[in-house]
DNA sequence: CACTGAGTTGACATA
DNA sequence: TTATGTCAACTCAGT
């Protein structure tokens, strides 16, 4: 006889044969996929019933935070989630509401057992996380949690730099030399896997569904076509497209990566990523199999050295305090920017009067992903080459309006193209006239995203108010009306910036660049 | 402590 | 066409 059920009784009669069957939330955040999920994985583990779940968190979902493109993928993402989860002859249940509020009436109304989740480095995630557990362990359910969102543990690569973040990339490759590769990717559950639990139940059916975009209130009126559709199977897809170009993936080089091609000159993973529709582990492996035995590009600017980036800045986004913010940031110099809602708004909405800075802000709201030397290019423009606008403006536009719109990544590379934190060679600026011409002379990227110049010659799309009157009208675009004058003077400006950043750097405290152990004060933060 | 080399992805002039 | 030096000059991390 094996009892199936929990009591004390039965654990004294037969200690040996005893069979924990839980009951178990599988509550997914990011980490929306079957393929390398340990968490759900260990929920499958002595389980009789199982919630694959989904919160429709407030805070994070709020339309403020993601911008339409974005709720469309993650909506996406959830249905693939949900039909892979039936074809295990399970499903995803989708809530919304405030995890800490949600999860204790559901724990209570389906006598749960236990839940399982991935770890989230995020202070909001850390923070909701902690809550959650309390709240779990009040009503004794087991709580388990795994890391497969980043390639390593990143506490452990703080823990072996001596406590405190790597504040350089080079530093951060020798830390994670030393502990080895990534772990493998395990596979995701079979019907095999799932043969123990019970099949989710019909009477579950009008309850717990996917929410249309139209239900959450949006108005999906003018949104443009679905060029990047949320969802493992597509990530899976666009993985294997990719990785089978292997003179492609063994030569890449990011810097020389077009930012203003016609279609995308990256593999476009990242919106996956950032969601966990991909495994990094899954990535970093496939591409080990394409390097394996041939010669191929390095970190920092190969694809291997593209998933090391974005540990980079995960680990640094966890070793550092308030890490998306100026003020309270000891890694970040303090800048006196300016308070500038016009400019703000004119960059926002692509009506800055330069078209290549114009085209991009315009790919990025109507598509959701632009190249990241286009990131670069805006985010210069925006800081610490033209407007002096802080870069915590532009992190707030960037999150809700980017596919992959992930924390620490855009915390992190603000602070970079800012000069603020990592990057210091200020008087590199980028020019919003000469940068694009590198690589798309004619302006043809200019003429997709701002039809209203497609009449322009190239000699003057990326300057149109140097155009003679005649040009202009014969265009039929006349600059200052049918489309902006240039809002600042890039080559008087941009000067005038570098000299504003030299006066903030002088003001950075001496001690910042002292060792940690030797000036108490500066870097205790990276210890707590 | 001073010093040095390196730093994913600048612009521009020159060879 | 592509490579190199200059411009002005920063920090980090290792020696």
């Amino acid at each position: 006889i094996v009892p199936t059920v929990s009591s004390p009784a039965c654990f004294a009669l037969h200690p040996q044969v005893f069979i924990m069957a839980h009951v178990c939330i599988h509550w997914f955040r990011k980490g929306l996929r079957l393929h390398d999920n340990p968490a759900l994985m260990a929920a499958l583990r002595d389980c009789k019933e199982l919630y694959p779940l989904f919160i429709l968190d407030p805070y994070l979902y709020d339309q403020n935070r993601a911008g339409i493109n974005r709720l469309r993928f993650l909506i996406s993402s959830l249905q693939d989630l949900d039909c892979s989860l039936r074809k295990l002859n399970s499903r995803l249940f989708v809530v919304r509401g405030k995890p800490e509020e949600v999860l204790p009436k559901l724990f209570t109304k389906w006598n749960v057992t236990k839940l399982t989740y991935e770890y989230d480095t995020e202070p909001y995630s850390r923070s909701r996380d902690k809550n959650v557990t309390m709240l779990a362990e009040e009503q004794r359910i087991q709580v388990s949690y795994k890391i497969s969102h980043t390639l390593y543990d990143i506490d452990r690569i703080i823990e072996e730099n001596n406590g405190k973040p790597p504040l350089t990339y080079n530093r951060l490759r020798d830390i994670v030399k030393a502990l080895g590769s990534p772990k493998k990717p395990i596979p995701a559950p079979t019907v095999e896997d799932m043969k123990n639990i019970a099949p989710f139940s019909e009477k579950h059916k009008p309850e717990y569904g996917i929410p249309s975009l139209e239900e959450l209130g949006l108005d999906t009126s003018s949104l443009a076509e679905e060029i990047f559709p949320g969802g493992e199977q597509e990530a899976l897809r666009r993985l294997d497209a990719y990785m089978q170009r292997t003179g492609w993936v063994c030569s890449f080089e990011k810097p020389n990566t077009s930012p203003n091609s016609l279609s995308p000159s990256t593999t476009v993973l990242s919106p996956y990523m950032t969601f966990g529709c991909l495994s990094a582990r899954t990535f970093w492996w496939r591409l080990a199999e394409v390097y394996q035995g041939v010669s191929h590009s390095d970190p920092p600017v190969s694809l291997h050295g593209q998933l090391l980036w974005r540990e980079f800045f995960y680990t640094a986004s966890v070793g550092i305090p308030n890490f998306n913010k100026m003020t309270g940031n000891p890694a970040c110099t303090q800048v006196d920017w300016d308070e500038n809602q016009e400019y703000l708004a004119a960059w926002r909405e692509a009506r800055t009067g330069f078209p290549f800075i114009d085209a991009i802000m315009t790919q990025l709201r109507q598509e959701g992903w632009i190249h990241h030397l286009a990131r670069h290019a805006v985010a210069c423009f925006l800081t610490r080459g033209d407007l002096w606008i802080s870069w915590e403006e532009g992190q707030k536009v960037f999150e809700k309006l980017l596919l992959d719109g992930d924390w620490a990544l855009n915390a992190g590379n603000w602070q970079w193209l800012s000069a603020s934190t990592f990057f210091h060679q200020f008087f590199r600026v980028y020019s919003p006239v000469a940068f694009g011409k590198k690589t798309d002379k004619n302006g043809d990227y200019i003429k997709k995203y701002l039809p209203i110049l497609k009449k322009f010659p190239p000699q003057y799309i990326y300057e149109p108010w140097k155009a003679p009157r005649s040009v202009q009208q014969a265009a039929g675009c006349i600059v200052g009306k049918d489309y902006p004058k240039s809002i600042i003077e890039h080559e008087v400006i941009s000067k005038k910036n570098i000299q504003r950043m030299k006066q903030a750097y002088a003001r950075r405290p001496s001690g910042s660049t002292e060792s940690p152990t030797k000036k108490q004060g500066n870097f205790v933060y990276f210890i707590c």
